[in-house]
DNA sequence: TTTGATTTAAATCTAAAGATTGAGAAAATC
DNA sequence: GATTTTCTCAATCTTTAGATTTAAATCAAA
């Protein structure tokens, strides 16, 4: 099948000349690859991307250097629906989960097989993604820590449940930027009336004013209006 | 190896009692399998693993019916240590990664094989997770999609861009809850010029009042801080 | 039916926030 | 070297926010 395509054009990237040479060797018996370039720098990288528009980019990751994760960024930020497999020396679950979270379209360790190599990269060819079963299972540890600590904010001593339902109505409007003046129009009822509520809240919500009102709710789920946590 | 473990427990919730009856069948071949308990009933199904404890229950999950998700959600609220595998008739990408979201183990289709299934069981049992590979590419169509959405929107006319460097550290102590004061000491300048600086600011996002402009912050992107969109 | 919580409201006061004008010093840019 | 931003600060003023007290009407529950 693959014989009848035009080939597809590869970009590698990887620090280590050695492992380059390598890679390049073994993908150059696949008659339907053409290598466009390598280079063992991440930023040379992104401009051969430029020039050459390689179908897909092999770059490795090396845990101690983040620019693999950025040029990975940077390459979708192009545009050019380049695809990218990383191949990496580390199998961390937080290293996975990041690159599929920027963009990868696969994630292989260098320590498997040239054939499971070329099938990887024909799975992400035909528009496919691919995480082998043990990188995948790896991934989703990750995927689902970032939601149990999310929930586990939501969980009790959410000063929030403390509320009544008045105040919630109250809250919302603060935190759409609305002051008094628009709460109590909204809500028909007098601008004192909505004083009242908003001191309330502040109490409740041991707080002392509006945008640290407005703060303690976002960052509590208010309304189960889930928010990812601050992440790098 | 598995016969000389202990009996496994499981526990199948499906809606359709035929293929419940099916499934049951099929894994009571199995010799390491202890079908623990069977119920067309979601809620029911919550109650069943309070009281029996399974190590792992394979649910049915129907599209129109949004119940499935609430109810691994329950289960994992638990704190049990149980293990959900997905069995659905639908290869759904948004389903599949409501489904891992929620924290299941992993997720199979009906159309598959009896022995596919029972490896899935016994990956999931073994603390894997457990995606084909079909399903894990369509699971990462929607992961991907869901980062893509929020870096459009720190796209261009942000009006963040327009900020000096002291005028985002400003923003910054805003997004924090601080008052004039409390930016002045933190920033050892006076009130007054901290003034300045908010004036300033407030006219750049076109906003009124200080939580107008921390909201304007958290939700176009601010500092780089991604903050995921408002979801059900 | 009475108790307790909620919602509504007013009056008053202090403190903080926000608008505006003007202006000097430093730093970057041209 | 001249120009433009940026950062700094002050003074003044108006408006809004927030604290506190008191209290009436409503409503659900004991």
């Amino acid at each position: 099948m693959r014989e009848f395509k035009r080939k597809s054009r590869i970009l590698l990237v990887d620090d280590n000349a050695e492992h380059l040479r390598g890679i390049k060797e073994l993908l150059t018996l696949e008659t339907s690859y053409d290598i466009a370039g390598t280079t063992t720098s991440a930023n040379i990288g992104i401009n051969l991307v430029k020039k050459y528009r390689p179908e897909i980019v092999i770059m490795d990751i090396n845990l101690p250097e983040k620019d693999g994760l950025q040029a990975i960024q940077e390459i979708e930020k192009l545009g050019l629906g380049t695809k990218v497999l990383v191949l990496s020396g580390y199998d961390d679950p937080d290293l996975i989960y990041r690159a599929m979270k920027v963009g990868a379209k696969g994630y292989v360790l260098k320590t498997m097989s040239s054939a499971q190599l070329v099938y990887a990269i024909d799975e992400i060819l035909s528009g496919k993604y691919y995480l082998p079963s043990a990188l995948s299972s790896k991934f989703f540890e990750h995927f689902q820590q970032s939601f149990r600590e999310e929930s586990e904010v939501s969980d009790e001593e959410n000063l929030l449940t403390y509320l009544t339902s008045r105040e919630e109505e109250v809250l919302e409007l603060l935190t759409q930027g609305n002051n008094y003046k628009g709460i109590a129009g909204k809500l028909f009822i007098s601008e004192t009336t909505v004083k009242t509520h908003v001191n309330n809240i502040f109490q409740k919500l041991q707080v002392n004013d509006r945008t640290q009102a407005v703060l303690y709710a976002l960052n509590n789920g208010f309304g189960k209006k889930i928010r990812a946590k601050i992440s790098a």
